[in-house]
RNA sequence: GCCGGGAUGGCGGAAUUGGUAGACGCACGGGACUCAAAAUCCCGCGACUGUGAGGUCAUGGGGGUUCGAUUCCCCCUCCCGGCACCA
């Protein structure tokens, strides 16, 4: 055995093994319990970041962790390798999306290779390859024809420079993020899947995920959003020459009776009507479209309104209401159209007082009454007042009988509504999966037949940035009509990349599989049992993928209900945000690692300059690695430096799974002097030869090594509860360090000692393995030679050895820590209430009180009262 | 703005079900080894106070429940994530 430490050495030496015997490679084994750990695929954006390093870290620790508990294990990988940033590295560098992408994928591959995961890389699956998304195609075919999927316009940032469509991402305060011209809104007709179908079934589900954190599934709930409310019609007043009526959905109800005006989107077909002949209307309908299309924004963007003029009947007072173009309703949010009620609602409230709008109180709470006039709007539920017959009822007795009121009239209904939207698919962007659908003059949309599926996407074009390059590639987008045989056009848009990411976990237990999307593998396979990903995935990609599979499982494609049995979110890797911005509002990020920090004598912070140019940079706070922001750290270096099991160790200990972690490596000394240390351990111990085990095992000898063998075994219990139970990694590293400085501080040189310790460095050996699997590896050829560290089980921990016959009992007078008591584990409540009162600084601080209580917690501690 | 999280020494974090706040590690200080440095090993390390044993304060801020609160409840501040075309 060498002295020293050479990770390179010994984990180039472990892959080549584990590489060589195939050791990752699944296979179904009937009968055995088989555990299928998934860690989100990366974005092939050019390198690994911490942020990979933490999710595949932990998704192997599990992994090994589950094997050497005898589970069938399956690991596998892929690339989410469609998107937007391909785009954007093709016009700066003028290479196809494809290439790069290709590239990128080559390169991370070998990183994560070196990181030695335990994958089995013959399923590895890249969503840009034909045979992967020839089945987006497919399934979308098939939801087209059950009405799963459909056409209408959705909104889109259009920029009138580039004439192209824009990422939310692209749209900095609302300008072009290449032209900085004033983005637009524009409605173009897209795909949307129906989503909202299944909307019920994706809240109901949520509650047989016990093995979901709680937060995700508030998120998911929060966002589906049931709410049950009413249907109210607003008739027209046609004197006012209102074309059509209103009708709106709201949860208050109870508050009809206080609703002052009627406000419709800027799209809205009545806007459009009453700006025909009214310039101003029609001027303030054309700023509405340089308005926010982000919820985000849009919730903080300044209310502006303009009255048209139209008015629509109250459905219950017949009183006539103003109806309004407002900049915060949305065309596509429900019906276009809310009813507006300023004494109850915060947004109406502020847009009421803006324009003088009447403001009518009809709540109050239950014991008091309303000041009025209102200094705010007075939004908590309580009792009708001033409503007419509808007067004095609580919330949901005035919601009953006010749609009652309507359904007679035939002017409402009660309704359940969800927040959640359909979901839109259409990009009009190159890189990404083609959607199958021809247009032919003659007959229609028409769905490319499944025998010419794929619809391949061309791999050498290079975007300009002005616009969908495959709109201006005509041996792509002509073709002839499948069913005519005319010459027609072929859909020229491509699907959202959450399409992608919502089945690819299915696919990797059937990958290969070239004539059907799914086969009999997937069900032995699926459900994944654990997940592993990024918080940011909690509601859109997890909603998507849970969705995709429900369909699936509905098309008779697989026999699970919900495609994820575990969940664990990783909390994100955070780091600085560094930027440049010009006056156009251009932004440039650069990356943290390239900034010089300047500070002043007192250390603190006073700027930062690019090393490059010398010249300033600004924070932009801290936020998620991400491609796009340029914040990324590449943990190549360190593992060139230290070796990738330091860098795994570093990252499991510096803080548990789910926590937000702010990137610093100072610490990555500690984790490398640790395998340091074990090494030398090792060598020490095995350099001498080592004698036959000795049968007390220090089980009958007392102090030193009685104790060791305790905490051993407590290791043992604690390491396994915390990996497999509690994924607090950090805690398990933190329990295996102190057992290692017991055990370096043992001098007894006996043969019990010696068999303690060779049973002792086995056990730690196997607890770190899922976590430092190489240096593992290699140590475990030197303690027991021969053997496989592999081929081992995970060790038990011996109840026996657990048990104690004498515990500490701390005492507390009045909740303050005032001395410790020894007692036998059996001793009576009243002989430890005795020895407590007796003890250390105790009598101190009762003398000349009285105790008026003594609350004893079994194995734990003593309260005195006085 | 809305939804979900978070805040504990100089730093990362621990305290698992309401029961000893600061495990483990980093940084730092002191010492040993060395011609010297690195590496390694040993000791110390929340603040204030005391010669000392010790005492007091302290888990973002304010209030509450409790014998006892980092943990539960209410209010507030700041930070992070998501908000439907970044992935």
């Amino acid at each position: 055995m060498q002295e020293k430490y050479h990770p390179q050495e010994i984990e180039s030496d472990a892959q080549r093994h584990w590489e060589a015997s195939a050791a990752f490679s699944a296979v179904e084994i009937p009968g055995k319990p088989k555990y299928y750990c998934l860690s989100m695929f990366p974005y092939p954006s050019g390198k690994l970041h911490m942020g990979h390093v933490r999710n595949y870290t932990i998704g192997d620790v599990l992994s090994r962790y589950r094997r050497m508990q005898g589970y069938n294990v399956l690991q596998p990988m892929g690339w989410d390798a469609f998107g937007l940033p391909a785009e954007n590295a093709a016009i700066q560098n003028n290479v196809p999306p494809a290439q790069w992408t290709y590239d990128n994928i080559a390169y991370m591959r070998k990183q994560l290779q070196s990181l030695g995961l335990a994958i089995d890389w013959s399923r590895e699956l890249a969503t840009c390859a034909p045979d992967y998304y020839r089945w987006n195609q497919w399934l979308f075919l098939r939801m087209l024809g059950k009405g799963l999927a459909y056409r209408t316009t959705g909104a889109v940032n259009w920029d009138p420079v580039d004439q192209t469509v824009l990422a939310n991402e692209q749209v900095i305060d609302g300008r072009g993020w290449r032209t900085g011209a004033l983005v637009e809104k524009r409605e173009i007709p897209m795909y949307y899947m129906k989503i909202t179908a299944y909307a019920d079934e994706l809240l109901e589900t949520l509650s047989v995920l016990p093995g979901w954190p709680e937060r995700v599934k508030t998120m998911q709930a929060n966002w589906i959003g049931k709410s049950f409310g009413v249907d109210v019609i607003f008739p027209a007043d046609t004197h006012s020459g209102m074309p059509q009526a209103l009708k709106v959905f709201t949860t208050r109800a109870d508050t009809l009776l206080g609703a002052t005006y009627v406000a419709v989107a800027a799209e809205h077909p009545v806007a459009q009507y009453a700006a025909r002949g009214n310039p101003k209307l029609a001027g303030f309908i054309e700023a509405c479209k340089h308005g926010a299309t982000m919820e985000a924004e849009l919730a903080v963007q300044e209310k502006k309104g303009m009255n048209t003029g139209l008015f629509v009947i109250h459905p219950l007072t017949e009183a006539k209401l103003p109806v309004w173009i407002a900049n915060y309703v949305l065309m596509g949010y429900g019906e276009g159209a809310v009813m507006a009620v300023p004494a109850h609602d915060e947004r109406d409230f502020e847009f009421a007082t803006k324009y003088s709008l009447r403001i009518r109180p009809v709540i109050k709470p239950s014991e008091s009454n309303l000041t009025i006039p209102l200094a705010q709007a007075y939004v908590e539920h309580g009792v009708t007042f001033d409503s007419g017959e509808f007067s004095g009822l609580e919330f949901q007795a005035a919601v009953d009988a006010i749609a009652a009121a309507l359904e007679q009239k035939g002017l409402g209904e009660k309704r359940v509504h969800y927040r959640l939207r359909d979901w839109g698919i259409s990009r009009q962007r190159y890189w990404g999966c083609p959607i199958p659908l021809i247009y032919c003059d003659a007959c229609g949309v028409i769905p490319v037949p499944d025998d010419q599926l794929p619809v391949v996407l061309p791999e050498d074009l290079v975007p300009d940035g002005a616009g969908n390059p495959l709109a201006k590639t005509p041996s792509f987008y002509e073709c002839a009509c499948p069913q005519c045989g005319k010459p027609a056009r072929r859909e020229t848009d491509t699907m959202d990349t959450f399409v992608d990411s919502s089945w690819y976990y299915i696919r990797y237990a059937c990958a290969g599989q070239d004539t059907a999307m799914t086969d009999a593998s997937v069900n032995y396979w699926l459900p994944v049992d654990q997940y592993i990903g990024g918080i940011e995935h909690a509601i859109l990609h997890l909603l998507y993928s849970r969705f995709w599979s429900k369909v699936m499982r509905d098309l008779g494609l697989v026999k699970f209900d919900e495609p994820f049995a575990n969940l664990l979110t990783q909390g994100m890797v955070l780091n600085e945000i560094m930027f440049r911005k010009t006056e156009t509002g251009r932004v440039t990020y650069f990356n943290p690692a390239d900034v010089d920090i300047q500070t002043d004598e007192q250390g603190k912070r006073i700027g930062a300059l690019l090393r490059a140019d010398g010249q300033p940079v600004e924070s932009g706070g801290i936020g998620t690695m991400s491609k796009s922001r340029n914040n990324g750290v590449d943990p190549q270096k360190l593992v060139e430096h230290y070796g990738a099991d330091t860098a795994r160790l570093f990252m499991m200990f510096a803080s548990p799974p789910e926590q937000t972690l702010e990137w610093v490596d100072t610490g990555m000394d500690g984790a490398f002097r640790f395998l340091k240390r074990l090494w030398k351990q090792v060598y020490e111990h095995v350099r001498q030869d080592v004698p036959a085990a000795d049968p007390a095992q220090g089980k009958d000898v007392d102090g030193e090594l009685k104790a060791l063998h305790f905490q051993l075994h407590q290791t043992i219990a604690k390491v396994s509860d915390d990996l497999g139970r509690r994924h607090t990694f950090n805690t398990a590293i933190a329990a295996v360090m102190e057992l290692m400085n017991t055990l370096g501080k043992l001098e007894d040189s006996s043969p019990a000692a010696r068999s303690l310790t060779q049973e002792s460095l086995e056990k730690i050996v196997l607890l770190l393995s899922p976590i430092v699997p190489h240096i593992c590896h290699a140590l475990w050829r030197e303690l027991k030679p021969g053997t496989e560290l592999l081929d081992q089980r995970w060790p038990q921990a011996d109840s026996t050895a657990l048990v104690q016959d004498e515990i500490e009992l701390v005492v507390q007078v009045n909740g303050k820590l005032r001395g410790q008591i020894r007692i036998a584990k059996d001793t009576k409540r009243e002989v430890i209430e005795r020895m407590a009162l007796e003890s250390g600084q105790v009598q101190k601080f009762i003398a000349g009180k009285t105790v008026k209580k003594v609350v004893v917690v079994p194995g734990r501690l003593v309260n005195i009262v006085v």
